[in-house]
DNA sequence: CGAGTACTTGACCCAGATCAAGCCATGTGG
DNA sequence: CCACATGGCTTGATCTGGGTCAAGTACTCG
């Protein structure tokens, strides 16, 4: 290792690289310029992706992890009675392409729900690195662990209610948006994420509006009154209150 | 590095183990001896932990992930309302504790079904191996990746049918006793864990056997078709038909 | 052998699914 | 610029898988 061992703040860096193709939005906080530099040279941006094109294919050979730059993806898989099961969605600075590692082939696809691009972080370079760079390491080993927490958490045994007032509340805090949000993805999808029927989703979504907790129009969503969806989705929300990227954005 | 480089078969060190204290179970496969004395230089064992006996408990510091050595343990959280959810079994050759790399505390607690013993493995030393070990390093991001896939299958939508078949299959997989299974936990547990009553569990139970699926009584169950439970439980059973042990057991 | 706990079985009920129209935004071709 | 098609969304009516409640029954462990 040579050169600077400054360790780079986060935001102070992402201004700073406003101009460079490559890192504006992924990069791993904590490091020093050195390593982010050693980073950048593994990554590389893939997109514009259209609404619709896929990022990966359910069977295809794992050979990626991918943080999303800006846009939003979904992912899913279909069952043997050809059913669609959305497992995700995954916004700004959002990791995609972790549960590949294990069976080194996609069990499941990835598609944008809006334009997206995404950087791709080819595993076995990133691998090597995180070999080196102790932080890398670090950071992959929590975001897995985030993900764990949070798959957990939707796997348990909730009402319609909660785990709607769940995900809205995790959407908010996801995209940093304040109370204003703008729904990506279609009720279907939302539907089948959290297991319910579209009609479920819609029916409650008015029912939110009716009791003020919210205002709802197409995808257009203003949360209104946080405790009182707190109070619904409380134990369903995600864990941290306060903002943490992934810190590969 | 120094010494032997030669990688070590799994199943010729642990029966070359039998003696040792530490590592008679607890060994990660692929790698060389060296490696491994480092590993069980910051190991040590737990237990015999007895049934009801708490590993950890939710809110407690993360310090360190375990591997079950013998026995079974849950882990479960206890909701607002003071349910308990049960999030997952932990049986012989499995981690525990990955969900709290990212929170940097225990979100779950856990507890021994049966007389049990793990392996103790402080993070802090362990990540600290990995970064010189590649192949810790890999092993760690494979089975987590694995739990990552385990956990958003069991978030998707099944009936009761398709989850207790799938369940009952991935059990005898991960004990790798055949078609003969002692259940660890009570129904109440893997009905909390599949998002059912006790009592569908119950049912569900006695009618597969009615249908000639299987044999239970209590704890014991016996697998008599595995493929009429395969075609109930299909997309929700497990990714590896073939065998595949954590490699820290 | 008695008390407690786990399990089973039956009767009933309800949250949320399914089925069935209609509605509303966007795009498209005339 | 307007019909009108298309697909997403909403709303109502009805149905049902699995939950809940209520007894029993059978292990298990002092």
């Amino acid at each position: 290792m040579h050169g600077s061992r400054k360790v780079v703040n986060i935001t102070r860096l992402r201004q700073a690289c406003r101009t460079c193709t490559l890192m504006e939005l992924c990069l791993p906080m904590g490091l020093t310029s050195d390593d982010i530099q050693a980073l950048e040279s593994i990554v590389h941006v893939k997109g514009p992706l259209d609404r619709g094109a896929h990022l990966y294919r359910e069977g295809d050979a794992f050979q990626a992890i991918y943080a999303v730059r800006h846009g939003a993806l979904k992912t899913y898989s279909i069952d043997a009675d050809g059913r669609e099961h959305v497992l995700g969605f995954h916004l700004p600075g959002e990791l995609l392409g972790l549960d590949a590692i294990y069976p080194r082939y996609n069990r499941c696809s990835s598609v944008a729900l809006a334009s997206s691009s995404v950087c791709v972080l080819p595993f076995s370079q990133l691998a090597e690195l995180a070999q080196k760079v102790a932080g890398l390491q670090a950071t992959i080993l929590r975001l897995m662990s985030k993900d764990l927490s949070m798959s957990a958490n939707l796997a348990t045994d909730h009402t319609a209610e909660e785990r709607l007032a769940g995900f809205l509340l995790s959407l908010a805090q996801r995209t940093g948006a304040g109370t204003e949000l703008q729904l990506a993805m279609p009720r279907r999808d939302i539907a089948s994420y959290l297991r319910l029927a579209t009609e479920t989703v819609s029916r409650l979504l008015a029912r939110f509006q009716q009791e003020g907790l919210l205002e709802v129009h197409r995808k257009q969503v203003r949360l209104l009154d946080l405790d009182g969806l707190r109070e619904l989705g409380g134990s369903f929300e995600m864990m941290d209150r306060r903002r943490q990227r992934t810190g590969f954005v």
